[in-house]
DNA sequence: GCTAACGTTTACGTTAACGTAAAGTTTGCC
DNA sequence: GGCAAACTTTACGTTAACGTAAACGTTAGC
């Protein structure tokens, strides 16, 4: 077996260690409906679809949404497509996801901006500094 | 007076108005340390960089970060350019930042990227939806 | 057969970020 | 001078997102 097949079930404990949060954590996102683990007896077997919404989850949370929030962006790759006026509706939670996202895009460049400006600011400082101090020891 | 200079003192209830929160939420991050205002007898008496930094704060929250992150960062823009070594450790917090918000705008794209997908298979759907129902009705 | 390692459920605790309510003060206006 | 509007402090309540602990089951290795 050396290709490595991506791997398709996984246990609690190990999918803490590669997300990095604990078992508390992935209990409780099953508890709020964000993952749907299969069971062997009691234990929990997590296969790649969990995998992949953990994987969404976390990166939901890197950008700052409450879990209701994740929750609703999540099941948006799940939505069943039956019903014209559901697929509408979809289209239409798609467009307000797309126009938080690119409200949060201007924030990130405008505090980026500032950074640079206070980085620019503080390099010339310490050139200043270090000149004054090379003068004054030469 | 036509030129309308930017303002230079608020009330609190004219913050709360002009940024959509409440008055309480604008004492709340008082407690914190994230606004100093001045005051006249009791009240309080907002001035223009107290303004700046309640848009800081809000543009903070909008990407998710606690006040207390929201606090650090605000910080910087007031820190003290005096000792070098403060210098030093201020751009590596610049750092940080940088590569969180570097972070973030990665999710984004990604976010955005999978949210084009899905509307593209969305609005190739109604396409098909509607060719079948202008046939039928034809 | 015992002990780790891994897992389970149940339940109470904690922190952040306010909301809400009570009770009082100050100010402009009629 | 009385009333409403805006403000104050104090304090208890609430929600989200877990942390922490207790008490228990099961499986692999020595």
């Amino acid at each position: 077996m050396a290709l490595d097949q991506t791997q398709s079930t996984f246990g609690i404990a190990e999918l803490a260690r590669e997300f990095g949060i604990t078992t508390r954590a992935i209990r409780f996102y099953e508890d709020k409906g964000l993952l749907t683990p299969a069971r062997d007896g009691q234990r929990r077997v997590y296969g790649s679809r969990d995998h992949v919404r953990l994987r969404l989850i976390m990166r939901g949370k890197r950008l700052g949404f409450s879990l209701d929030e994740i929750r609703e962006m999540i099941d948006l790759y799940d939505v069943d497509p039956s019903e014209v006026s559901q697929l509408k509706l979809f289209i239409d939670k798609l467009q307000l996801r797309r126009e938080q996202l690119r409200i949060q895009q201007e924030d990130i460049a405008e505090t980026l901006a500032e950074l640079d400006r206070l980085e620019a600011q503080s390099q010339d400082l310490l050139a200043q500094r270090a000149s004054v101090r090379t003068k004054a020891a030469g």
